[in-house]
DNA sequence: CAGATTTTAGGTCACTTGTCCTATTTCGGG
DNA sequence: CCCGAAATAGGACAAGTGACCTAAAATCTG
């Protein structure tokens, strides 16, 4: 097979397995064993295992830049697109309650082992954070476009991280009605 | 020394060390170098990892619970238990800053890890669940006192987990008052 | 088809981990 | 003071880890 297939391959494994048992927790050989490879295959694609979180991380921005690509296309006002910003809650309401947030939980661990790829991780909430501020800043809202960012951002945090304690309950849809209701009475206060 | 005070500062030494560093990423070494004795005196306090961890889920619940019994002592009124529960975000900003929530972090590497300890991890929350519950029943909102509970939980987690992630910025100090203030809306909204 | 390059397999290495054992030291009660 | 129990120290062990190496296989190129 050609190496970059290969390559994807181990970076799509290890990036579930990382949201699945964590980055830390996770092994050459587990990774190697859900790819179908050997170990020794997998140093020839990826030296370290720094190396693998790097890529693991590069693909979730990719795939994040591209979700948002569509909701742009697809959505007419910055408010519809905010709303497909929380509604992720929902439409991974799932893979939530099983493994909470995939860009919240990597932070917090890589923060706890005071790895080197905080900072990477960290670009991850960037993303989200400058385009909701963006999109706030298009409704109107320019002063406190950031801090409305940063606000509807530590929401969806917080109810992922209590919908993966408590799964079995209405919490995580109750709290994304909130959200969507909280953002539509922005909208009538808007024009600062 | 008698076994109960050693027993004391080895679960002091791992409650610190789980918080800082995680629980998986914590080596009984670790431990053992911090209170100050050898590995093998280590095991004849604690048999298993998971013994360790147990002890310091206990001694967390323990402190909290005294947390909040000081809280209902010192303040008359439900809503000012309630904001007092809010301040802790500033009253360990500085930890919170580093570290991040030390109920949420646990709970979510316990969860990745599939460990058995998720389930007393969950006890935490639980702890603070109910005593919120009850505060809001006291505040006139009988029917939806759980689900405020939970709310203000959420709105927690999620500004400690973007705190740590944003240490340098005055998010977290700005999000404490926005709850304090919706926390002051529902007051006057009461009576449910 | 033949040779060179890419890709893969499997084994080795040093290190760390949790667990466990045994010998020694410390300490309290008779 | 002395002895038995409590407490400690230090090492041993198997298992798993990331990292690394080399030889074989697969693939591509001319």
């Amino acid at each position: 097979m050609a190496a970059s297939e290969t390559r994807q391959s181990i970076v799509a494994a290890a990036d579930d397995l990382f949201y699945e048992n964590g980055f830390d927790h996770t092994s050459f050989a587990q990774v190697a064993e859900v790819v179908g490879i050997s170990r020794g295959n997998f140093y020839y694609h990826f030296k370290t295992k720094d190396e693998i979180l790097d890529a693991v991380i590069e693909k979730r921005l990719e795939d994040r830049r591209t979700m948002m690509s569509q909701w742009s296309s697809s959505q007419e006002t910055p408010r519809q697109r905010v709303a497909l910003f929380i509604r992720i809650l929902l439409t991974n309401e799932a893979k939530i309650k099983a493994y909470g947030c995939p860009i919240g939980t990597l932070f917090t661990e890589l923060s706890k082992l005071d790895h080197p790829g905080e900072d990477s991780a960290r670009r991850l909430f960037d993303l989200f954070r400058i385009w909701l501020k963006r999109q706030f800043e298009l409704m109107g809202h320019t002063r406190d476009a950031d801090d409305l960012g940063m606000h509807i951002l530590a929401r969806s945090q917080g109810v992922a991280t209590l919908a993966n304690a408590y799964p079995n309950e209405p919490f995580l849809k109750n709290e994304v009605q909130q959200m969507l209701a909280w953002l539509e009475a922005l909208e009538a206060s808007g024009n600062t």
